[in-house]
Order: structure tokens, then sequence, then C-alpha cells
DNA sequence: TATGATCTAAGGGTATTCCCTAGTTTTTAA
DNA sequence: TTAAAAACTAGGGAATACCCTTAGATCATA
């Protein structure tokens, strides 16, 4: 008897995921929870062997909730749950202790074949991920979304940035030189690969870098 | 018996809503699509009371969608279904033909609080978004979230800068002077409220309105 | 203790954005 | 059918961003 938990701020989605999966009998559906909090508090009660958490969640970011979870319950697997495509982000979930990834759109085949492969220690994809993440390593197509790796002082002004705050403005806030934070929005335009500060927003905003 | 019907590209979505009204026997829920074109095609063969529609589709816009609907069936009384809060998104879709607005977090008793309301004729709005409206029309906290309505030239400029295209580039690709581009960016700007390009860009993704 | 990465910041331009003002055309409504 | 309003046009001038190069200081780590 597998025991699942789910945890997710949609109401209808967590309806949905139980009524998926009450259908079958080596599947028992134990708790369902709107936010992070009622989880952990859950959990110290009765621990789950399958976690379905979707990464949006209102309370705390889901990438956090799945470090404190793969740290305070390490027997849990964490089953993310998200719409995001980017293969950058699912990475950086797996990164993070997660065993498996699945869209919101998925099936019920799915989600039984995520559940069983995740039982047996092993990690679960989606198809379709997996065709992106060849897709990605092959052709590059144009999503070539690989993961920018921007220092702690460029994500200060990447963020000043998204303010709208002036270059001077962003001197006197971080105390350096205006010249200091030309040289790191440079930085940043080119690790993005962007043409200006407009690129450099709208490149944040796609990939999460707020 | 009042047939539903449900659209979302999210299968757990379906399925949620379906099994949380299944239990109401004055409920029937006639199909459910997971996209557009299989909702219009179902629709010719046996027209629901009321559709559940996420705006959020793959193929087609809601809102566009939504109009549609509204002129080819129109009995159909549509519940708006999304995770936008912004309010000035809530009038647009009512405005284009909808019957209701529920957030995917609603419970079981707002969905079917949702389908009496709707099937009287009356419109049928989540009680956190009432609240959203009214803290806006009287208090206007920070979501002051009015729609702004851009003009058609704005609007390509708009689109211009947001695809890094410097004021240079936008006069060439439009036939105008630089002074004109300029000169409607700082109306966009003033229009959105923003200090630079790089606000107009993040208000403009946050509004949708690119 | 090097070696790389990061943070710092200068000079010296050019290009672009921002701001104010204002004429012309188009649309809307009395 | 005219005013009035809104939209489109665009100029001058100041401020700011962008783009090079170069380079010292700091910090982690192998």
């Amino acid at each position: 008897m597998i025991k699942v938990s789910i945890t997710d701020d949609h109401y209808v989605v967590l309806k949905g995921i139980e009524s998926l999966l009450k259908d079958e009998k080596h599947i028992n559906v134990i708790s369902i929870h709107e936010n992070a909090k009622d989880t952990l508090k859950a959990f110290k009660v009765n621990e789950p062997d399958i976690l379905f958490l979707d990464i949006n969640l209102p309370d705390i970011n889901g990438i956090e909730l799945t470090k404190t979870i793969t740290k305070t319950f390490p027997k849990v697997r964490i089953i993310a749950l998200t719409n995001h495509e980017d293969v950058s982000f699912v990475k950086r979930i797996l990164d993070n202790g997660a065993f498996g990834y699945l869209l919101k759109n998925a099936h019920k085949a799915e989600l039984l074949e995520a559940i069983s492969t995740v039982t047996k220690g092993e990690k679960f994809l989606q198809e379709s991920i997996k065709k992106k993440i060849l897709n990605q390593s092959l052709g590059r197509t144009e999503n070539t979304a690989f993961q920018p790796k921007l220092t702690r002082r460029e994500t200060e002004i990447l963020k000043a940035i998204s303010e709208e705050l002036t270059t001077q403005e962003i001197s006197e806030k971080l105390f350096i030189s205006p010249k200091t934070v030309e040289a790191h929005r440079m930085n940043i335009m080119s690790k993005l690969g962007a043409k200006n500060s407009v690129g450099i927003i709208k490149i944040a905003i796609q990939k999460q870098l707020l």
C-alpha cells in the first residue's frame, strides 16, 4: 500500500488527483493540503511515501519546501507538480531533492506511472519534458533555456533595475560607484543575452530570476 | 437538471471539478475538454447550460473563445476559471460575455454557488474577488490595477520596445520620426505609471498587454 | 600559494532615453 | 456639422544608458 499526500493551493487540483487515485487499490491518499504549513504539520503525524507538490504555493517557494521536506522527512519522495516546461527549472527542482516532475496536464496513466517509478526509487519525468530536454541538448531550437548564473552582486543590481532605479540611484543604494553599477549591468546583459535593460527584465521575469 | 461542461488544459483540474460535481443530483457533467477546438465541436452535438472555462488555453486566448461561444451558443453561460486575481482582467472577461469568475482555489461550495447563481441568470463573483474590487474602488491600496487603455500606435510601440528595439529601429520599422516614437513611449510610461522602459515592460507583462 | 571568479571602478566616447512643448490629423459626441 | 477630445506627429535639450578598454582588490579553493 502506497501512502500518497497532495499539496496544491488549487482545491480542484487536489480533488482531481485524489479522484484519479482513489480507484487504485494499492494507493491510499492519506492527506491533502492547500499550503506548506499544513503539509509539514500533517507529516509529523502521518508521513506519506509520496508527495505530489505544487511548486507555486502561496506561503513558501516550492523549491525551498522541497529542500525542507527532503531534510526533515527524507523518506518522503516528492513529485513536483507545475506548469513550468522550462528545462532549467526542472533541473533545479530535481537538484533540490525531488524525485519526479509532472505537468498539470498529466493524465491518469502518467500519474500512476510516476508513482510506480518513484516508488522503485527511480526518477520520473513526463514524456513531454524528456523530449524538451533532448531537443535542447541536441538541436538547441530556441528555448535554449540554460539557467544563467548571476553572482550575488549581479542579482542585487538586477533587482534594483527591475525597481526602475537609475544607475545613479542604484550606486547610492549599494554604496558603489555608478561605473561599477554599469559594469555589472553590462555583465548581466551579456550573461542573459539581452540587448538592453528591457531585455534583462524580460528574461529575468521569464526565467524567474526575480 | 443542469448540464455542465468543463474546458481546461489541465487534466487534473477537469477531473477535480468533475468529481466535485458528480455527487450533486441536479448537476450533470456532460463533457470535458482540454482545448477550445474540442469544446466548440462538442457543443454542436450537445450544448451545456454552463461551461467552466479556463482562460489560459493552449490553442485560443480565453477571452476570444468567450466571445465566440457567446455569439455562437448564446444560451451557454460561461464561468471563467483562472488564477488571475487582477480586477481589470475580471472586468474584461465579464465584459466579453462571461457570467461568472472563479479562481482555481475555489472550494466545492463556491462551485455550487456559482452554478446556482449563474443558472438564475445572475452574475457570480468569488468572495475574494469581490473584496478586491471593493478595496480597489475605495482604498486603492496598491493593486490599483485598472486596465490602461493603449492606443493602436502605442500598442505597436510597446511591442517593439519589448523586442528590445531602439527608438531608431522602431522609427524605421514604423516609418515615423524617432521623436514620435519617443513621444509615444512617454505616453505609454505615463499611462502605465512607469518610470522608464523597464517599468513599461514589467507592467506590460504583469497586465498581459503583450 | 597560485588561479579563477568576483567586485570594484576609471577614462572616454556614442547612442538612447527622458522631458517639455506644440502643431496636425482623426475620432467622438453634442 | 461643428466643437471638443483624443491620437499622432515631431522638435530642442538635458540626462542617462550603453559600450569599449583596462585594471587593482578581494575571496574562495584546489
